[in-house]
DNA sequence: TCAATTAGGGAAAACGATTGCCCTATGTGA
DNA sequence: TCACATAGGGCAATCGTTTTCCCTAATTGA
């Protein structure tokens, strides 16, 4: 049977008051009765009940990570090392799939709320505006991971997707590609990276053809079908944008169905730097993101704000970086 | 502000007593106290709060998910599968990245008991025998996933391992192979699937050759320099069965990198059918469970436990099934 | 008509911790 | 020696539910 502070309590000859002010270290407790009090809660391993001391208005330590979608081992590597910093710092995360839909989002964040959950992290692809702007306004804490709401005063995490997307296409450009494709999906991630790219080709003097932007849905049969759109048309790029692995994956199978080869007839290249990326051949290029120092840093703020209330909103955004792999190279002439 | 069962009492004008079995439908109340509480809990969308109520003893509706490490996408896959279970039947799942660290192990388990949750779901790979048999013995509901243990008296859901290596076997066989290597790790399903194979071989009349059974780490690159080792014999194996998919694709960069030819001069298969087997070229034969239905049962059977206190044990085998794709074809002279 | 049921509902004690306030020694300075 | 400060610690209320009794009025049966 779990000990209570009532048994540390009379064991140790003191009031549960003594020990609940030992255990927080709080008021006056001499020393030798503190020494006591801590020698008994070893021996009897005794840890405070979380869920007595939540409803005392304490934390639950306990946090949300709403995802839409495990599927992309990105999120999976998100949760990974949300959830390492966590334990670090004694929180538990609990993960929700949202499945994209606004509806899940909603009852997921009511039934958290009422589980008393000390904060959420949302991850990027949330719907539903109403309900982040409900919980900004009653000053519940939340961060976002992995995108931004530039319409809303929250603070977030990400890597910089417009920064990510611009270093791609530069690069692209760089081995002498000037029709680049892309395969993108609704996400406000995917748009600025997307909207990146679009601006180093500009700035590269090449007009923007929308024409070769394909945005659909974040399975790999989708951007494979989006891919073949591109790959069928006379003036097919040469080059390939997938705003996340697993649509230049898809991209990838579309060219190898027409038997084109990558990277001499076709560049591809990626977004997350997700395993994938060496499980494919040739491996793909991507663009890797800080995920470690994300989830360190999202993990951080939010505890803060429980912990110490700490109200300053800040948006971190960490560069991400080039991985060049073998799906990428000059373009033939 | 959230409101509790006060308000809902002073709104309705009775006592808290008749709101709480009003919610709880126990006792004896009258239709219409019935109705109009019923009414105001909706108007005011109220829910209990559950820390309160976990504090009485009721259920937490809390299930903890042990995995050892998410980086191996099945492990995502198992829990997309019973978090969403868990929702339907309104439980939230706490999911613990265990490291294969018995020390971690038990850190989180006594955390997760002091947090209340109602019960574990511990999936492979777990360490710490003591432990488990701790928590069997104090009838704490544990059911394992995906893996068995004989030895204790203990609920669990697993694919069938030792019918999934006998499958693979077999089929490697019909395909004509003699010598088929096997790469494996460190834990009990992958002993299983490797009995199943040598219980294939000797049922066809191949005596079993340790020496083409490689068992090391879990990662990709484990099985690629176990793999290594196979192929540079001079009696190489004409297959590979990987015993997850994640060693079967590092087997599959091993014979790239000595410019095998899959399938031709060399079959690999792996196991539990993860998206990584559409993502290599060529796609992978593996072995697939029926992970939703797994995933569903396992999550009944821990709330059977945790809600009527079902006592009887049950172990629960799916059968697998072989999914050929192109890795695989018949052996060459 | 009267005792025994029954229907309907309430009072109050938990669950395990936290905390504002209060109390009693002892120590301190003048 | 006396007034007062301080150290050390306890009482009891509280968080939001659940649950065990208990009570009253109405109904029932004979």
């Amino acid at each position: 049977m779990k000990s209570t502070i009532h048994d540390i309590a009379r064991m140790a000859g003191v009031s549960t008051t003594t020990v609940s002010k030992v255990i927080n270290n709080k008021g006056r407790i001499s020393k030798s009765t503190r020494e006591r009090v801590n020698q008994i809660i070893e021996d009897l391993n005794y840890r405070p009940n979380v869920l007595a001391s939540a409803m005392k208005g304490k934390s639950s330590y306990q946090i949300a990570f709403l995802i839409p979608d495990i599927d992309n081992p990105i999120y999976a590597k998100y949760l990974k090392h949300i959830e390492e910093r966590g334990q670090e710092l004694g929180y538990n995360v609990v993960m929700c799939s949202t499945d994209n839909d606004s509806v899940k989002e909603a009852r997921h964040i009511s039934l958290l709320k009422q589980r008393r959950v000390d904060g959420f992290i949302i991850a990027s692809k949330f719907k539903n505006e109403e309900l982040l702007k409900e919980l900004i306004e009653e000053d519940f804490p939340v961060v976002l991971f992995a995108h931004e709401r530039l319409a809303h005063s929250v603070d977030s995490v990400t890597a910089d997707d417009y920064m990510g997307g611009y270093m791609t296409a530069k690069y692209l450009h760089s081995l002498g590609h000037r029709k680049i494709g892309v395969i993108g999906e609704d996400s406000v991630s995917s748009n600025e990276r997307i909207r990146g790219y679009k601006f180093a080709l500009s700035e590269a003097g090449i007009p923007v053809d929308d024409r070769l932007i394909v945005v659909g849905g974040a399975a790999m049969e989708d951007a494979e079908s989006g891919a073949a759109l591109l790959l069928d048309r006379k003036d097919r790029p040469s080059a390939i944008f997938g705003v996340n692995d697993i649509l230049a994956i898809g991209a990838m199978r579309a060219a190898k169905a027409r038997k084109l080869r990558i990277p001499e007839q076709l560049s591809v290249i990626g977004f997350d730097d997700t395993q994938l990326c060496l499980i494919v051949s040739p491996t793909l290029s991507s663009v890797t993101m800080p995920v470690r120092e994300l989830g360190k840093h999202v993990m951080d703020i939010i505890i803060g704000k429980i912990e110490n209330g700490e109200s300053v909103k800040q948006r971190i955004r960490m560069l991400p970086e080039l991985v060049v792999r073998e799906t990428t190279g000059p373009v033939q002439p």
